[in-house]
Formats: structure tokens, sequence, C-alpha cells
DNA sequence: AAATACTATTTCATTATTTGCAATATTGCT
DNA sequence: AGCAATATTGCAAATAATGAAATAGTATTT
């Protein structure tokens, strides 16, 4: 038995759901599929109950789950004392973030943490930065960059990197955007179809009493800058997604009054994660800040 | 971690020794090379110190044997209780025997065994009939069919399936081998170069005080009657052999006296192993005789 | 009752892995 | 030096695993 096979059929038992597990364990629905009949096939024995709708572990299925646990619990513990005798920490890391912060962050971190743990295998998943927190209170992901939300969930832990303030920006060619002379009330507006800059800049408008005319609503601060390069309307956006983009000429930005609080970007983490040396390994090799 | 990989690995703890392991295994010795050096490759360190003429363990080698025997009786005990489950054995057994024994015994024996256990696997091997014994005081297989050795090592069970004579052959056309007046010190023989049929034929010979000419000394039963068929020389084999040869028409059986004491063809496997509940079985579903 | 939404499975083409054979390399032995 | 014994590698063929999209089956909504 493969001890992949195993995670995956123990997280399965979990949900009970393969469209969540295939997500969780980052495989497709069909290799998840087939890994199961495929197991149900070797052991001669029908795990799971389907019947269509909702599933079920059969009697064989939870026998199956106590050798999946304590095989990978025997797994672990000698990974475990491998690395003690070895004294080299081994393993694997997920990490998510956007695309953004693949370019600006991780560089820096990973490079000295790779020369310091070269046995370290690291999976990198991107995607929108609004899902970071989402995706490690899920399990999804060891460790996450991304923005660190007003409420942080008491589950998770939070190390920053930096701060960065929200800019709004603009056509760079249009006059009509100048400063100061901003109708907000006609001016479409750009902005992350949810997260923690959305409600920043729905707080916004609300302080000032501004009824705004949202154009779009996308996903990915990239997006929205390349929106508002062609010329659709105003974004909100972090600094540093604006000082990473290839389309930084395209765009100008404005002033606005009051500012909004800038966000701070940081690693993310279950706490209960941080007990893992890899995981801890990491998190204390960023410095404090 | 994949239980074929834990017992090689496991396996060549024991040997020490890739050519016999991969022999044993039914493996080619490359396959047992990348197996063990993927598996190296995958943990991060070495298992084995091979200097070149000899291997040993390492440190990290020994801690890797420990979990991959537990892990193995995780995975049998596991095995145990699901078939103690499921009320119906499964699994798989391996098989030694000779080429003629498939044709005349193998059928027979495991047709109405599958209908009763269609869920245990087979694997057949098939060879010289003489190795039969060794292959199984080997470990290399389960059981095997084959004759009874005139010492049967304490170690193994017989069971008789049938009864052979040895049977004299000479080519079918030649009229200089017919019976009584063959000259046996000119006659060239072609015999089993080691074994149980050998050792009778060389005491028959001892007994008439001849010391006959040895014309080839060929491994498997089937080649003595290709090389009589065409010729060569007078042949020794079980009647068995003969009946299910396609050559029966080519050969002539030759009168001889004292009669070599027939053999006894059956089923074998070491004693421990018939703890075994679907060796057990097998075994069981045999008649005794 | 038709349309829609949700899910597990299958199909299919592609990619990755594993295998065995034969060649190679390395060393001990005569 | 030549030979025998072994582990390893190159290579081509066979196997297996994968994801995207199509499919099927069923509950929920319109």
């Amino acid at each position: 038995m493969d001890n992949r096979t195993l995670s995956l059929f123990l997280h399965l038992c979990e949900t009970l759901h393969f469209g969540r597990t295939s997500q969780a364990m980052h495989t497709s629905p069909s290799a998840l599929t087939r890994t199961i009949q495929q197991l149900e096939e070797t052991l001669g024995t029908s795990l799971f109950e389907r019947d269509n709708r909702s599933m079920q572990l059969t009697k064989e299925g939870m026998l199956f789950q106590q050798y999946a646990r304590e095989s990978t619990n025997l797994w672990q513990n000698f990974r475990q004392s491998l690395m003690e005798e070895t004294q080299e920490l081994q393993g694997e890391i997920s990490i998510y973030c956007s695309v953004t912060a693949s370019y600006s962050f991780l560089h820096t971190i990973l490079t000295d943490f790779r020369k310091a743990h070269p046995k370290i295998g690291m999976t990198l998943h991107t995607g929108d930065s609004e899902d970071a927190i989402s995706n490690i209170l899920e399990d999804t992901d060891d460790l996450a960059i991304g923005a660190r939300p007003d409420k942080l969930p008491s589950k998770l832990d939070f190390k920053r990197i930096t701060t960065s303030p929200l800019v709004m920006i603009a056509p760079a060619k249009n006059q009509q955007y100048n400063n100061a002379t901003i109708n907000w009330e006609n001016t479409p507006l750009i902005l992350s179809e949810k997260g923690l800059i959305r409600k920043r800049v729905d707080t916004w408008f609300q302080q000032k009493n501004i009824k705004p005319t949202i154009y779009a609503q996308v996903s990915g601060n990239e997006a929205i800058v390349s929106m508002v390069s062609l010329g659709f309307g105003i974004g909100v956006i972090p600094k540093i997604v604006l000082d990473n983009s290839p389309l930084i000429n395209q765009v100008k930005t404005i002033d606005h009054k009051p500012l909004l609080k800038p966000i701070e970007v940081g690693l993310c983490a279950q706490k209960k994660r941080l007990q893992n040396p890899l995981i801890k390994a990491l998190w204390d090799s960023l410095p404090n800040t």
C-alpha cells in the first residue's frame, strides 16, 4: 500500500466527498475516483457505499481506515526518527500564494531556506490572494502568503513580512481621472469581488457617503491592473502588486483621503501545523518584523 | 511506501545479495537495483553500504528495516482481519512446477480450487522438475509440484498426487535398441544432470555392474524426450512425461529389469508455510491418496 | 415537468514510470 | 592478463497514471 493512496483514502473518509477531497489533495476527481476503485479492486471488497448522492464507509472500509491510520502513523514515526538520525529535516511543504507574492517574496524567502534544508521539497500553489486564508483553514496547504485579515481566525498564526499601502490606480493617459476632480458617483470602479481589500474600499466609500459605480468585480489583483490599464475605470490594489506589474507604466496612482489602511502581507499557517518541524523551520527562518 | 518495495528491501536485507534476491522475488536484477535506488532517493539517505563485493545495512537502513517489518506486519494483520470479516480467502499463492506437471495436474488441481476461492490469485512458475524441492526450501515459491525425494527434508511436507513408473525410451525407428539386445556399455545415455531420477538410474547401473556411456546430461525431462526422439540415445523419464509429450510416437519404451522404482509426484510445501490459510486451503483441497 | 445544479464516473489522448534485455563497469581470483 | 561474478546503466517496449472533457445519474429549483 502506498502512502499517497492511504492519505487520499483517509481524507475521503473525512469528507465523504470526492470533489472536496480531490481539491484539497491537489489531484483531479478522476484520479481520485480511480485510486479508490483500484484500492477496492486490490482489496477485493468495496470500501464506500455510494448511493449516488452520499457515501458512507462500509464495514471493510472502517477496517481499512484503521489500517490506513496505523500505517501512516508508522510512516510518520519513521520519518521522524530518520530525521533525528540524520539530523537533517526532510519532507514536503506546500505553500499557497498569489502570483504577485510569488514574484516579490517567495524567492527571497526560499533561497536561504533551501540552502539550509535542501532535502525539504516544496509544492507551490498560486491563485487569488484572497483565497490564501481559506486555503489554510481548510488544510489545503501548509503555509500561505497573503494579507492579514482584520480578524485573524483563532486557529491561525500570522507573521508579517511587510506592509503595503493600498493605492488607487487609473489609466495613465486618461485626463478625466485627475486627482481631486473625480466624480465618484460616475466613475466606474474595478474591485475584487470579495476579501479584505474590498471591505476596506466599501468602508471608505461609506465614510464618504458615496455610492460608487462598480463596473466590474474580478478576482485577482493582477486582473484589476489589466482592466484599469485598458481604461475600464479605477481600481484599488496593494502597492506591491503595482510595483511588480509589467503594466506599471500604463496606469497612474491617484491620491485619496483619508488614506486607505495599508494591508499587512505575511506568512500564515494553522497553529497546530506549526508543530510540524518542517513548517516550523520555514516559519522560524523568517525574521520578526 | 508500497508493500512490494518493502518486501524486496526486507529480502535484500537477509541475503545482502542483489542477484539472489531478484531471483527469489521473481524480478530482474535491474528492476531490483532501481527499486532500491529509488527508495534511497525518496528517503534521502543510503540504505546499504555497497563496497563493491559485499554490502551491509547502514544505520538508516536498519531503521528502515524496522519500519518495513512493522509496516508489512500491519498489512498482513489487516489482510487477516479482512478475511475474517468477509469470510473469504484472498491473496496470492505462487506455485512452481514443471511444464509436464502444468499440463497433467495443474488444470485438475486448480479448476475446483479456483471456483471455491476466486479471490486467491495464482502465480505460476515453470521450470525443471528437479528444481521443485530446492525452490520450496529457498522460499522462492509457496508450493511446488514435483517428485518426492527419497529423503524428504524435515522442513517439508509432501502430499502424493500420483505415482509414475520410470520408463526407458529409445528412438522409435532404431532397431539397434531392441529389448534385451542392448549393449549397455556402448549405448549412449541421455540423463538428467542431477536429481532423483538420475540417482535411481545410477543405482540401477551399479546394481548391474555396468559402466554406462553417458552421452548427454540435460536438464528437463522434456528435453530428454526431444534428444531421444532425434536418435541421440536412450533416456529415462517418468511415464507421465512421455504420456504428455507430443513426441510420444517418435520414441518407444524398452523393458528393463529390475524395474526402476516409480517416482511419486505430488504437492510439496514448507511445513511452516502450511499455516498460511491460503496455502493450507490449496493443500487441503487435494484428496489424500 | 422541464431546466438546472451537483457529483461521481468514464473516455480518451498524453505523459510518466517501470521493466527486462543487453551492454558496461568494477572487482576478486587464477 | 584473462576469467568469473555482480551491480549498475542505456535503451526501447510495455504499463500505468493523469487531467480535461464528456457522460450519467439524481436532487433541487423554476
